[in-house]
RNA sequence: CGCGGGGUAGAGCAGUCUGGUAGCUCGUCGGGCUCAUAACCCGGAGGUCGUGUGGUUCAAAUCCCACCCCCGCAACCA
C-alpha cells in the first residue's frame, strides 16, 4: 500500500530584510510536524519559499543601486542558510521570481480573467508620492502616509479586480460546515464575523504604479499584484500548470498551511475563493499560529527594530535547544512571550538538568557497575512496570498532540518520562544495589531500565531535536537502525551486551547570570546588522530609535514624581514583604503600600525621605489602599535598595 | 456598544465547553541523596481565580448579567 501522502507549506517569506525569531518560529513548527509525519510513516512534502515582488523590493533595490533581483538574491542566500542552519528540511523552496512559478500565474490569471473572475476598472486609493505607494483609507489615517508622514492624495489608476464577493457566501457555508479548516476555531470566528457576514470587497490584484511583478500577457502595462501571485505558489511549486503535474496530483490538496495569525485572513478567505474560480480542491487545513512577543507583550518587528536574530542563538546554545524552546514554551496556537532569561532557564532545567544529566548518570553507572555493557533485563517489579507502561502509552498520546500542532503538550508528555526515570533512580538507588549481591542482581534491571528509557525518549524528541538522537545512541553504543525508529518505541526492544561510552553533556549548563550579560551586550551589535541590507531610511525612521522602546520626554513627564517624606511605617497583616507607609507630599497625606519588608523594617522608613510616583492609579494590596508607588531599585538577584534624595529637599518637590 | 483574544501564586501558563478539595513549570524556603552536568528526589510557603460582598445553584475560576483593564486585527510584519 503506497504511503498516506501529507503536504505542508510556510508562509513564502517576503525578503525585503533578514528574517528574525519569529519567521524561524513558524518555520520550525512546520519542519517538526514534517519530521513527525515522516518518522510516522508518511510521505512527506514540505514547501517554504521567499515572495519576491512588490513595489517594496523595487524601491529597497533602487536604494541601494542594484537591481531587484539582485537584492533579493543576496537576501534569499541568507535565508536559505539560515534553514541550513536550523536543520529545517524542506523539500523544495520556491521563489516567485522563477519562471517556473510565474508562468503559471500568467496563465491562472489568464484563466480566472476568462471564467469571467477578473474585470478591468479602476482602483483608488491615497498615494503618497515621495514612497510612490498607494494607501488604504485606514491605512492613511489623518491624510499621512504611514511610512513617511507626508501628505497622501486621493488617486486613481485603472486595475484589474478579483470578483471576491461573489462567492462569499459560498465560502461562510463551507466555513460553518468544516470545523477544522480554519485553526485555532478563533480565527475562524474572527474571519467569519470581521470580513465574511459584513461582505467582501472585490480584490484589487494588479497595479500599474510600479514594474517588479508578474506581467499580465494580456494587458502588458499591468503587473500581478501580490495575492494571486503569492498564494499560487502552493500550487506552482508542485507544477500545477506545468507540463509535469506528477508532484501536483500526488500532494495537492494541501494538508496543513501554516500561517502566522496576521495571514489568516488571506488565507482563508482569498486563497480558497481563488481555488474555487479554478475548479480546484480547497486545502484541509489552515493553521494560525500565535506571535512570538517580548516582554511585557511588546511586539516585534522589523520596523521597530527589536527583533531576536536566530543565528545568534543558534551559534551559541545549538539549534536542538532553540527548536525546543520555541516548540516548548508556548502553546502554539496563541502568542508566546519570548525572552533572553525564559530561553536559558528552558534549556538549563529541561535540556541540562532533566534530559542531559539522564543520560549522563544513567551512562555513568552502566560503565561504573557494568563494566560499560547494558545488563540483561531481569524481573520487573512494579517500578519497572511502570515505566514500561508510561513508554507504552507515549506514541498514542505524543501522536494525537501532534495532530493538533500541540507542540508543547507533546513534549509535555514526553518530559513526563524523562522524569519518571530520574525519579526513578532515586527510588531504587542503584549505589546502594551495588553494595550486596542480590542488590547486584537487581542493579542489572533498574540500569537495562535506565538505558531502555533514554532510547525511547531519544526516538520521541528527534523531530523537535533532530541532532539528539545519533548523540544519544551513540554514548548508548546504539548502531541497530530497527531501534531507533517510532515503531519500536516499547519497552524491552534494547539488547543486552552492548557497550555505552560516555561523551560530551548533550546540553551544557548554562551560567543564565553571565549569559544574559552578554546577550545584553549584543544587543547593539545585532541591531545594526539587521538594518545594513537597507540604509537610506526616510526622516520618519530614522529619528525613530533603534532598538528596544524608548521613549520620548513628554511620554516621560507623563510619570508624576515627587519627594516625600515617611511619617508611619507599619507592617501589614498577613504579609512578610509589605510594608503600610503614610507619606506626607507638601501638605497633603497619602498611604502607600510597599513590598520592602524584607529590607526595610517599619522603624527604618520613619523619617525618610523617598521618591513617590504620585499619578499611579490606586491599588489595593492586602486589603490596603495604595495611593502610589515608592521607587527602589533592585538587582537580578533581588536585593533591593531605596532611592532617596541626596541630602534635604522639601517635601513634595517634584523629580525629574 | 466594530471584531477577536486575554486578566488564575513572584514570573509564565493549564483548568472554564461538561459547576464539585485550584493545578503545572520556573523561582523561593526546608529536607534527602551522592550515580550524575552544584545536577536529581521529597516536602513547605505563597492565590478573596480582573471588579461587582451582582444573579442562578446545595455548590461558581467554571453558567448568566454588568462593568474595568491589557493585547491584537481593521486589505502584504511569522
Amino acid at each position: 500500500m503506497a504511503k498516506k501522502t501529507f503536504y505542508m507549506t510556510t508562509p513564502i517569506y517576503y525578503p525585503s530584510n533578514k528574517l528574525h525569531i519569529g519567521n524561524a518560529y513558524c518555520t520550525t513548527a512546520a519542519d517538526v510536524m514534517c519530521r513527525f509525519k515522516k518518522q510516522t510513516g508518511h510521505d512527506v512534502y514540505f514547501l517554504t519559499g521567499t515572495d519576491e515582488h512588490g513595489q517594496k523590493i523595487e524601491r529597497r533595490a533602487k536604494e541601494t543601486g542594484v537591481t531587484p533581483i539582485a537584492y533579493v538574491d543576496e537576501i534569499v542566500a541568507g535565508i536559505k542558510s539560515l534553514w541550513k542552519l536550523m536543520d529545517i528540511e524542506y523539500d523544495d523552496f520556491i521563489r516567485t521570481t522563477e519562471p517556473r512559478h510565474e508562468r503559471v500565474v500568467q496563465k491562472i490569471f489568464k484563466e480566472l480573467y476568462d471564467r469571467g473572475h477578473i474585470y478591468k476598472s479602476e482602483y483608488s486609493g491615497w498615494y503618497c508620492t515621495p514612497c510612490e505607494t498607494f494607501f488604504t483609507e485606514t491605512q492613511a489615517k489623518d491624510g499621512k502616509c504611514p511610512d513617511c508622514g507626508a501628505p497622501v492624495e486621493k488617486t486613481q489608476e485603472e486595475a484589474y479586480f478579483l470578483a471576491l464577493s461573489k462567492y462569499q457566501d459560498w465560502l461562510i457555508e463551507y466555513i460553518e460546515k468544516n470545523p477544522g479548516f480554519i485553526e485555532p476555531q478563533s480565527r475562524a470566528n474572527e474571519m467569519l464575523a470581521n470580513f465574511l457576514r459584513p461582505g467582501l470587497e472585490d480584490l484589487c490584484v494588479t497595479r500599474t504604479s510600479f514594474t517588479w511583478g508578474v506581467p499580465v500577457t494580456f494587458d502588458e502595462k499591468h503587473v500581478v499584484y501580490v495575492w494571486i501571485d503569492a498564494l499560487s505558489n502552493y500550487i506552482t511549486a508542485l507544477g500545477y500548470g506545468s507540463d509535469d503535474t506528477t508532484l501536483y496530483d500526488k500532494y495537492w490538496p494541501a494538508d496543513i498551511h501554516l500561517v502566522g495569525k496576521e495571514i489568516v485572513r488571506f488565507h482563508t478567505v482569498i486563497w480558497p475563493i481563488l481555488l474555487k474560480m479554478l475548479d480546484l480542491p480547497l486545502p484541509k487545513k489552515i493553521f494560525g499560529h500565535g506571535w512570538l512577543v517580548l516582554e511585557g507583550g511588546v511586539k516585534m518587528s522589523k520596523s521597530k527594530g527589536n527583533v531576536i536574530d536566530p543565528v545568534v542563538l543558534c551559534d551559541r546554545y545549538g539549534t536542538d535547544a532553540i527548536r525546543y524552546f520555541l516548540m516548548r514554551e508556548t502553546p502554539f496556537g496563541s502568542d508566546g512571550m519570548f525572552s533572553n532569561e525564559a530561553l536559558l532557564s528552558r534549556i538549563n532545567s529541561d535540556l541540562a538538568n532533566d534530559l542531559g544529566n539522564l543520560l549522563s548518570r544513567t551512562v555513568a553507572m552502566i560503565e561504573k557497575y557494568e563494566r560499560s555493557l547494558v545488563p540483561v533485563c531481569g524481573e520487573l517489579t512494579s517500578l519497572e512496570s511502570d515505566i514500561a507502561a508510561l513508554t507504552a502509552a507515549l506514541p498514542a498520546v505524543v501522536e494525537a498532540h501532534m495532530n493538533k500542532l500541540q507542540f508543547s503538550l507533546a513534549l509535555a508528555e514526553i518530559w513526563k518520562l524523562v522524569g519518571a526515570a530520574n525519579r526513578y533512580i532515586d527510588l531504587t538507588q542503584p549505589w546502594t544495589l551495588v553494595k550486596t549481591e542480590e542488590g547486584k542482581l537487581r542493579l542489572k534491571t533498574v540500569l537495562y531500565t535506565l538505558a531502555e528509557a533514554c532510547r525511547v525518549i531519544a526516538i520521541l524528541v528527534g523531530p523537535t531535536m533532530p541532532s539528539v538522537p545519533a548523540r544519544v545512541f551513540e554514548q548508548l553504543g546504539v548502531t541497530n537502525e530497527a531501534l531507533k525508529t517510532w515503531d519500536s518505541v516499547a519497552f524491552g526492544r534494547l539488547p543486552s551486551g552492548i557497550k555505552v561510552a560516555k561523551g560530551a553533556a548533550l546540553f551544557p549548563r548554562i551560567d543564565i547570570v553571565k549569559d544574559l550579560g552578554e546577550l545584553e551586550a549584543l544587543l547593539p551589535a545585532k541591531t545594526t546588522a539587521e538594518s545594513a541590507p537597507a540604509p537610506a531610511p526616510s526622516p520618519a525612521k530614522q529619528a525613530k530609535p533603534e532598538g528596544v522602546a524608548l521613549i520620548s520626554i513628554d511620554e516621560f513627564f507623563k510619570t508624576q514624581l515627587k519627594v516625600a517624606r515617611v511619617t508611619e511605617a507599619a507592617e501589614v497583616e498577613k504579609s512578610d514583604k509589605l510594608l503600610k507607609l503614610t507619606l506626607s507630599v507638601g501638605d497633603e497625606t497619602r498611604t502607600v503600600v510597599s513590598g520592602i519588608a524584607k529590607w526595610y523594617s517599619p522603624d527604618q522608613m520613619i523619617g525618610k525621605l523617598v521618591v513617590l510616583v504620585a499619578n499611579l492609579q490606586p491599588a489595593k494590596l492586602r486589603g490596603v489602599l495604595s495611593e502610589g508607588m515608592i521607587l527602589c531599585a533592585s538587582d537580578d538577584k533581588g536585593n533591593l535598595r531605596l532611592v532617596t534624595p541626596d541630602g534635604d529637599i522639601q517635601s513634595g518637590s517634584e523629580v525629574g
